[in-house]
DNA sequence: GTTAAATTGTGAATCTTGTAACGCAGTTCA
DNA sequence: TGAACTGCGTTACAAGATTCACAATTTAAC
């Protein structure tokens, strides 16, 4: 399926898993505006899920979301390794383990003697060296990758060695993977930079409004 | 400007920046590779901001750079404020002073009465109240929406009340803002499902492989 | 049982993004 | 000098995503 899809439908589980004790019922253009997409791109979204609703009266909560899940998740672990336990990396241990009971982060590593074998969010920091040891005992195929740059590729071809299937790219760099693995890069300096361009953009129309309609 | 492609000018920069001092001229394919992306690709892009470079020995590096953060950069203040300093705030103030000397945090907003009045990185925290008040007065055009999910909405409409006109929105919730207002939306939670989903994916295919070629 | 209202699923159209191809201009080397 | 490279700028094309529009369908009301 289409990778943008893919992620808005990440989106509708999880409106719908707090609505799901509210209301038994929902309509497209209900659950879309909670959401901030149209109502004919969440009925595209939903068609290859095999999910219907019924004209009327809607999804049924409780059964799409069954079907979200069934199609999200696969039938593996759902655990995740934390690469890099810096700043950002301390950060997001208690983001993602508040928000996702169902995606657990079960493992850190890190090449600071002060931080090994410390529980974090009761995730445990391991040695960097021992990265292919305990991913591949643990067998978990998704990891969170927070380091500096320059040892971002490394990081990612060991993980990916030991079974990572997944990854998850903090590091403004392009990684080196086999194909089979999925890497989605997360960039926030690109998102800040992009931001103000827009934002400085802004500027100028107003400016320019301002100018026209005086 | 399509808005994939100012990202991308972005990355650019950020790696025209380190090269600088290294060497006085590049090609495209080098800085496409560099950034993990085709040389046409990278030459369509560039073409809108009018920079031109000498075939056989590239774009010089000091002179393209200058065109970018020309393109880039409005003519405002590139300053910006952090609204929300939970854990996630407060990982990405340092991450954003260490890396962008010109996109500066210079105030942040939160309810905590422990950490109003603080300074973290070299940047102010100040009540929530005063939010309007501060943006005004500094003229910030550009804040990041670190809150909880209950109160994005209310704090996206204050910041754009107060002038704000581009937001990078880490909260999982869309905004309401008047149409001007440039929004980023990041929302971590879905990055990490969305590869969870491609991962698990490729477990499958793997096994598939497997048993077919067995 | 029939009608009316509202919503779904989906084909077609539109818009956006990425890729390939190609002419052109410098540069090098004979 | 000119012939052959090499890389740039641009245009044309393909792929992908989003929106539009509407027939089909279900329920509620009468």
């Amino acid at each position: 399926m289409r990778e943008r899809a893919i992620g808005r439908l990440t989106l509708y589980r999880r409106t719908l898993r707090e609505l799901d004790e509210k209301m038994t019922h929902i309509f497209s253009h209900q659950l879309a505006k909670m959401v901030g997409v149209s109502a004919a791109q969440l009925r595209r979204d939903l068609m290859p899920i095999g999910y219907e609703g019924s004209p009327n009266r809607g999804y049924e909560v409780a059964g799409l979301l069954a079907s979200l899940s069934q199609h999200l998740d696969g039938p593996g672990s759902h655990t995740v390794a934390l690469i890099g336990v810096g700043n950002l990396g301390r950060a997001l241990l208690p983001y993602f383990t508040a928000r996702n009971p169902h995606l657990r982060v079960i493992a850190a590593f890190d090449t600071d003697p002060q931080k090994i074998d410390r529980i974090i969010c009761g995730c445990r920091v391991y040695a960097l060296e021992r990265l292919e040891e305990v991913i591949a005992a643990e067998e978990i195929k998704v990891a969170i990758l927070a380091v500096p740059r320059d040892t971002a590729i490394d990081c990612a071809q060991r993980a990916a060695g030991a079974g990572v299937t997944g990854l998850l790219n903090f590091a403004p760099i392009p990684l080196e993977v086999p194909r089979q693995v999925f890497v989605e890069n997360v960039d926030l300096t690109m998102a800040l930079e992009k931001v103000n361009h827009f934002a400085q953009r802004t500027v100028e129309v107003r400016e320019a409004d301002h100018t026209t309609t005086d």
